[in-house]
RNA sequence: GCCCCCGUAGCUCAGCAGGAUAGAGCGGCAGAUUCCUAAUCUGUAGGCCACGUGUUCGAAUCGCGUCGGGGGCGCCA
């Protein structure tokens, strides 16, 4: 739809352009108006080129639009100027309907964009550390990377999920470490517990699960000479809990990354390396540097201690060259605010990778305040009080949680009330759009009743759609269209809550034409034309639901 | 001290890489159901877009500064 005027556009000014004296026009903006009333689209372009011509921007716009008139076109129904040189484009009614009715037909196609053509890209996402279960704020990383991978894919992107497994370095030590202790208590044996360790509950049943697979095995053991397999054991009981919450929570990865096999490949060294060949490494006060401030970082970053260990850093440079490895064309990183500082050391890795700067991305995802009777629930892992992802989920719901998740942008404070989001189930806004949803699947179920076969795959040939004649026909039909641009936005910005308040206003604009107008009436003609409707709505509900990872509901 | 995010209606937040008279939900007030699901709808009140200053035809949006809230700044992960 926003193509139609695009091309217009490009079509006249590749005619004004000679007569401008220019070479070239700048991008065509395209907008939708705020106010449905200024039209269904509307370019800024003539204010842009006032300043290149030199001409008064009302002046330029007449300019355009008796071009753009001159170019015989049906589609519109009027291209007029507005306020400081807007030029606005309103359809004509046919169009829209003839627009309602190719999505119908051709479902898949309308739906399905080239934003990305193919090309590959990954999306790491949640890469919690398995030392402990999942909170709330991982779950809000897993429903944002989840619906961006689902926009991706459909924008036509080859999308990969992964997840990233902190599963080497002191924080696993001191899980390993933690679990012992415990595991030593369940012995009588009073060993000292670690001071930085986790004092989480969770930690006494990995300890209860150690003595039931390996019983006092180890009673008699010191830490040095058990602490592998018990470290390993504990982790990946910790890794399976997180599996299990991000299946249930409805997020499941291709690829599960671990940063240990990196270093047990050599990977990590042969990364090193050719940061070395490239004269990016150098040793100074015992340790080993990367430059990065050869790619706009702040001070160069250590990569390997004076103790010879290396640094957590060091697994991430040979992370990421190993997703250029693999081949993706792009690569986006989702974190958690805390680590913004990372950004500018993990770009300038991929720099030293030869990765063009604006394929790389990260998204940051903002804390989640955690309510419950509007009292700020206190969080902290190593204390181990915290309200866990598996909490949430099992008290409110996937479909709830994920909603509320996607209602704001990424990288903006959540205030999450647990209450709320339960209790005023009535007043959610996930229920809003999922009632529209079942409110449609309910007309087709009794149009059936009536004996109205296949009253949701109509042949949409012999549907006359110029039955649709009231205001709100039109204005659910343009708000329905409107979806492609909306989706595509969401997938060039990387913003899935554009998808959430969309739909929020789709679903707004369905339910106030129900209650004004009846879909099932005596006029068969005009009844068919709006289960069509009904139908085009449906599938977009549906189409950006499934998007969110929201379950749609045929009934409620 | 340096860096990042945030500051928009009573509350929670949108505002799409400057654009037209600043929006939604909740809450407040007043209404709507003989009719396809009232988890719905209609109307109404409510804002110096934190403050100041610059850039320009035009700023909630961009620059600089101030104030306020949050987070980060290790040879930790």
């Amino acid at each position: 739809m926003k193509q139609h005027v695009v091309k217009s556009l490009q079509t006249a000014f590749e005619s004004l352009k000679e007569q401008w004296g220019i070479d070239s026009i700048p991008d065509i903006e395209v907008e939708i108006p705020r106010d449905e009333k200024m039209g269904d689209f509307a370019t800024p372009a003539a204010m842009k080129l006032a300043r290149i011509l030199k001409k008064p921007p009302g002046e330029i716009a007449d300019e355009i639009v008796v071009t753009l008139h001159e170019q015989s076109s049906d589609i519109f129904e009027s291209i007029d100027i507005a306020g400081p040189g807007f030029i606005n484009f309103r359809f004509n009614n046919n169009f829209f309907r003839n627009q309602l009715k190719a999505l119908l037909e051709g479902e898949k196609s309308m739906l399905q964009s080239d934003t990305g053509k193919g090309r590959k890209i990954q999306v790491e996402f949640v890469s919690a550390n398995p030392t402990g279960p999942l909170h709330i704020g991982h779950g809000r990383g897993a429903a944002v990377g989840n619906a961006l991978c689902n926009i991706l894919d459909a924008a036509g992107y080859e999308v990969e999920r992964e997840f990233y497994i902190n599963d080497a370095g002191l924080q696993i030590k001191l899980l390993g470490q933690s679990v012992y202790a415990r595991y030593q208590q369940l012995f009588g044996n009073d060993i000292e517990f670690p001071e930085d360790g986790y004092r989480g509950d969770y930690i006494d049943s990995v300890a209860e699960s150690v003595k039931e697979k390996y019983g006092d095995t180890y009673a008699h053991q010191t830490f040095d000479e058990c602490g592998d397999p018990v470290t390993e054991f504990a982790c990946n009981m910790m890794l399976e809990n997180i599996k299990k919450d991000l299946k249930d929570f409805g997020v499941i990865f291709d690829s599960w990354q671990s940063e240990k096999e990196l270093h047990e490949k050599g990977m990590v060294r042969h990364a090193l390396d050719t940061l070395r060949d490239k004269g990016l490494l150098y040793e100074e006060e015992g340790a080993h540097w990367f430059r990065s401030t050869e790619f706009g970082d702040d001070k160069d970053r250590v990569i390997k201690k004076k103790d010879g260990a290396f640094t957590y850093f060091a697994s991430d440079i040979s992370y990421h060259k190993n997703k250029l490895d693999r081949g993706f064309d792009e690569i986006i990183d989702i974190w958690g605010a805390d680590h913004h500082g990372y950004i500018q050391r993990i770009r300038s890795v991929l720099e030293a990778f030869d990765l063009p700067r604006d394929k790389f991305r990260v998204i940051l995802i903002q804390m989640v305040s955690l309510l419950r009777h509007g009292e700020p629930v206190p969080m902290s892992k190593r204390a181990g009080a915290f309200i866990t992802l598996r909490e949430v989920i099992d008290e409110v719901g996937p479909d709830i949680t994920k909603f509320i998740f996607l209602t704001r942008k990424a990288d903006s404070h959540l205030d999450f009330d647990i209450d709320v989001a339960k209790e005023q189930s009535s007043e959610n806004p996930v229920f809003y759009v999922q009632y529209a949803f079942a409110r449609i699947s309910s007309i087709f179920r009794l149009a059936e009743e009536k004996g109205m076969k296949g009253a949701e795959n109509l042949n949409y040939h012999d549907v006359d759609f110029s039955a649709l004649q009231e205001d709100e026909d039109m204005s659910l039909i343009k708000k329905l269209l409107q979806y492609p641009v909306v989706f595509e936005g969401a997938a060039t910005a990387c913003e899935p809550h554009r998808i959430t308040y969309y739909l929020q206003e789709l679903a707004g604009v369905f339910h106030a034409y129900y209650y004004k107008h009846r879909v099932l009436s005596d006029d068969g003609r005009l009844t068919l034309a709006r289960l069509s409707l009904c139908r085009g709505i449906k599938i977009i509900l549906e189409h950006g639901l499934k998007l969110l990872g929201v379950s749609a509901p045929e009934s409620m």
